[in-house]
RNA sequence: GCGGGCGUGGCGGAACUGGUAGACGCGCUGGACUCAAAAUCCAGUUCUGGUGACAGAGUGUCGGUUCGACUCCGACCGCCCGCACCA
């Protein structure tokens, strides 16, 4: 009798409907005596509907989970909305449906979408960021935060994105664009609330050293990059030339080479700084200058280039070290206001961009680092200023000294005179967490004219949004708004307005993990709950978090430490980052694009044509691409799952290609992973078709027997280990070899086979459970069982069957393979010796020569030397 | 410019801490079943020479260490990603 065809649209819904009934994947909060892991993968923004990054950030997490389930850890995998943001407003102002009813409707759509997916989710815990039960207790921790002071309001020049009428923090702009609206940014002063995550910067970064094998690399040297430690020395300058106010009198600076501080032949200080501006009101010429670094100054990395140019203000700064010397003070265009102090000494002999400038503006350049090995009547600096490491010259008191020692000794006198001290640096900025906008969680402070910024009492939180806000006008709708605003002081009771900024959405998902772990809880974390959940012990998600997201997370975690919400410092113990999915573009002769629905395909390889379903016309291939909405090379997982089901889109999401890479979808993979699971399918009917013999105790096996099973408990221990390491596609590979032997083994006949059938069947069905779900838990209810499979544990591997009585070793001579020899495994290293040079290939390979030197190596190789 | 990663068949990719390179899948070729097709199954498939046994070459390039190198070391080439006048 043939087997039918699995259906597995049919038999998927079954199952589901099956998990969701009896409750199998909640999680058992009580049960705590068991071993936790906390699976956990980026939640998602609802756009709208489930894309294909979804379905493999989601199946390589539940794969894990499921896994994880089996091996009797008790598993929270929760899944929630990261639910505020822009879109909503968007739609808001184009379709007149309120970001609200929008996003909750989204949410809809993508639960249903995710539950089609088969994924072992607690949906007993699911939240969305946008439920005032979720923001209020946001709300509290910004106001421990503020408290704390890891929160606070400054005035500052700020990325203003005017595409979104809203401010951006420096993470979210990439290359001068804003992150969504890819629109150039310009720089206001305004004043914006602030996270202090440079608090914390040292901590955050050095706290990367022991993520070493847990986080990738990648991903600790962006933050470590992001966060820019350096260290030097601050200096101060006096000034002449000009009568000063006196905050002005004196210039500070920040260096990493103050070694070679008797090299300095000028100073330069960014067109930003305030010395400039003041001079620059009574100084033509430098406003003119000025203006014109800033209309060059934001756009592009083309700035990078840009040629050097200064002007000269005048003034003169006093070299502390050297008091005869006066450097003439520039304004310079390469001088930026956001790192040190936005003012340098330049020292062109070591310094390639001061070598630049002294050059074009005639100033000297001396010498202060000798190489190793130069000699120093002689030494000159040429085209390229020395950089390296040496022995100081021309520095009178530094003289003989090493680079290292001279910065010590300056250093030091820095702080003996008070005008300077050793010094650490960061490029971090602090979080700017402002938005303008109306779909983000309330700020919850008043701003009283008497008592300045007061925080909204915890009685009168959350701070709700106003449901009757307008989306007809650009700007923020909270501003807009008739009444909202307008509150009594909490202090005072006088007239007051209540803030209208609303949190960056990364704020949000900076602590939700958490959150999952009671997401009852009537604070905003629940101590017991976190005790034994946090950290999360897998994260996965997208390579572009490596510092927007996963550095806020981090930063988060350590502000709540300190205003005790948590007790520990990072929140991921580790992190997976996978590819992304990437598909074919077509565009029609007028220039089009069609998703891969509308075209059909002929042809193989070079022939390969496509052509428009709707027109018949022919269309262009265009390149490999990530799968998104504007190059309409996109493949609905609904579609994939009505044809083929979830366990196929699972299987071609797993197989093939290791899931940190990224990963091109195409019809053909699809199609030969929906094939694999009529084959597993297809065997499991044929083992119960053969019937069975499996009695208890086991009976005497012979060779075909002992084999089968052999290949079975092997295959069991490598697809563990590699599903642990997360090469599911090894894992899937090892799975098919299985199929195979298993396979073979059905023509065969022999003692005890019918058993090892049997056993070989059901592993197999146990280990496909994490990729396959469905069919699994399908296969297993044919094998007999009224037991669902995901409640079963995992199989052990019985040590006995993982080592081989006798082996194969190769036998190389000189190095080069020339045959092979079957030993027992326990054969000593002269009896393994004598059998390989008795090989008559080895012989022949010898050729007649001596045999110089045999290298055994028991259980791997035999080389003959010769 | 600085930093990180990666280069293996026609393709996706395997290869544990240095030990039989190319597992597994896709594709392709041939065959079986069929009136035919689909589906399925079997065999072959790194390259070169040879009917064949077999021989030679081979993991981006060049060199080194080693009995033995995809793996370790040095130099170079190419691709991808991140940061970018960072003082």
């Amino acid at each position: 009798m043939a087997s039918e065809r699995y259906n597995a649209p049919v038999r998927e819904k079954h199952w589901q409907q099956v998990w969701d009934e009896r409750g199998t994947f909640r999680t058992q909060d009580q049960n705590r005596r068991r071993p936790k892991r906390y699976q956990l993968e980026m939640f998602p923004y609802p756009s709208g509907r489930v894309h294909m990054g979804h379905v493999r950030n989601y199946t390589l997490g539940d794969v894990m989970a499921r896994y994880m389930r089996a091996k009797g850890f008790n598993v929270l995998h929760p899944m929630g909305w990261d639910a505020f943001g822009l879109p909503a407003e968007n739609a808001a102002m184009e379709r007149k449906i309120h970001p609200r009813k929008w996003t909750y409707e989204n949410i809809d759509t993508m639960r249903a979408q995710l539950k089609a997916m088969g994924v072992s989710i607690d949906w007993t815990r699911e939240f969305a960021t946008c439920d005032p039960a979720y923001y209020v207790h946001q709300q509290r921790l910004f106001l421990d935060f503020l408290k704390k002071k890891l929160a606070y309001r400054k005035t500052a020049k700020v990325n203003w994105d005017p595409v979104e009428h809203t401010v951006l923090a420096n993470e979210q702009v990439i290359d001068g664009r804003g992150w969504r609206s890819d629109a150039p940014v310009e720089q206001r002063d305004l004043t914006q609330w602030f996270f202090k995550i440079t608090a914390f910067a040292d901590e955050l970064l050095q706290a990367l050293d022991g993520f070493a094998g847990k986080w990738p690399d990648f991903v600790c040297t962006q933050q470590r990059n992001w966060i820019g430690r350096s260290s030097g020395a601050s200096m101060q300058f006096a000034l002449e030339g000009a009568k000063l106010p006196k905050k002005l009198q004196t210039l500070e600076i920040f260096t990493t080479r103050h070694d070679t501080i008797f090299g300095a032949s000028f100073m330069a200080i960014s067109p930003e700084h305030p010395l400039s501006t003041h001079l620059a009101k009574r100084h033509r010429e430098l406003s003119a200058f000025i203006e014109d670094c800033r209309r060059m100054g934001t756009s592009e990395e083309a700035l990078a280039r840009a040629e050097k140019r200064g002007l000269d203000t005048g003034l003169v700064a006093i070299n502390p070290f050297k008091p005869d010397a006066k450097l003439p003070v520039f304004v310079a265009n390469f001088i930026v206001m956001d790192y040190g102090t936005g003012a340098i000494f330049g020292c062109p002999g070591h310094d390639q961009r001061d070598l630049e400038f002294a050059r074009k503006y005639g100033r000297p350049v001396v010498p202060v680092v000798l190489p190793p090995g130069a000699d120093p009547t002689t030494f000159k600096i040429g085209e390229e200023a020395y950089v390296g490491d040496g022995t100081m010259i021309n520095s009178e008191f530094l003289d003989g000294l090493t680079v290292e020692a001279a910065k010590e000794a300056i250093a030091r006198r820095l702080e003996e005179r008070g005008i300077g001290a050793g010094k650490v640096n960061y490029r971090l900025r602090d979080w700017l967490i402002s938005r303008q906008r109306y779909w983000g969680c309330p700020i919850p402070v008043i701003h009283c004219a008497t008592d300045g910024v007061v925080p909204v009492p915890d009685a009168d939180l959350p701070v709700k949004l106003p449901d009757d806000a307008t989306f007809d006008r650009p700007g923020n709708p909270l501003d807009h708004h008739p009444t909202w605003k307008h509150v009594a002081c909490p202090k005072c009771g006088k007239p007051a307005r209540r803030e209208t900024d609303t949190m960056d959405t990364f704020v949000d998902s900076a602590w939700y993990q958490f959150r999952y772990c009671a997401p009852n809880a009537a604070t905003p974390t629940d101590k017991t709950a976190l005790k034994y959940w946090a950290p999360v012990d897998q994260y996965i998600g997208g390579k572009e978090h490596a510092v927007l997201h996963l550095l806020y997370a981090r930063f988060f975690t350590r502000g709540m430490k300190a205003t005790k919400h948590v007790a520990i410092d990072e929140p991921f113990a580790s992190v997976f980052t996978q590819g992304i999915v990437i598909h074919e573009t077509y565009r029609s002769e007028n220039g089009d694009w069609l998703t891969p629905a509308e075209v059909r395909i002929e042809g193989e390889g070079a022939a390969r044509k496509a052509f428009s379903i709707a027109t018949g016309r022919p269309v262009e291939i265009g390149p490999v691409e990530k799968m998104s909405k504007s190059r309409k090379n996109v493949v609905d997982p609904d579609d994939i799952i009505a044809h083929y089901g979830a366990d196929t889109a699972r299987l071609f999401i797993v197989s093939d290609s290791p899931p940190d890479r990224d990963i091109i979808w195409t019809e053909a993979g699809v199609a030969g992973a929906g094939r694999q699971v009529q084959r597993i399918s297809r065997l499991i009917d044929q083992v119960v078709e053969r019937g069975y013999a499996k009695t208890d105790p086991a009976p005497a096996f012979g060779p075909e027997a002992s084999l089968l099973r052999r290949t079975a408990h092997k295959t069991l221990n490598n697809v563990s280990q590699n599903i642990e390491g997360l090469r599911y596609n090894v894992a899937v590979a090892q799975i098919y070899e299985l199929t195979h032997a298993l396979s073979a083994a059905l023509e065969k006949a022999g003692d005890g086979l019918d058993w090892a059938i049997r056993e070989t069947a059901e592993l197999l069905v146990q280990m496909i459970g994490p990729m396959l779900p469905h069919l699994a838990e399908d296969c297993w209810e044919r094998l007999g069982y009224n037991t669902l499979l995901s409640d079963q544990p995992w199989p052990h591997a019985e040590a006995a069957l993982l080592v081989d009585d006798v082996i194969t070793i190769a036998v190389q001579v000189n190095g080069k393979r020339r045959d092979e020899l079957t030993v027992a495994r326990t054969a000593s290293k002269d009896e393994i010796e004598a059998a390989a040079l008795g090989l008559e290939p080895v012989v022949r390979a010898l050729a007649g020569r001596p045999v110089k030197k045999v290298i055994v190596v028991p259980q791997r190789i035999v080389n003959v030397v010769g």
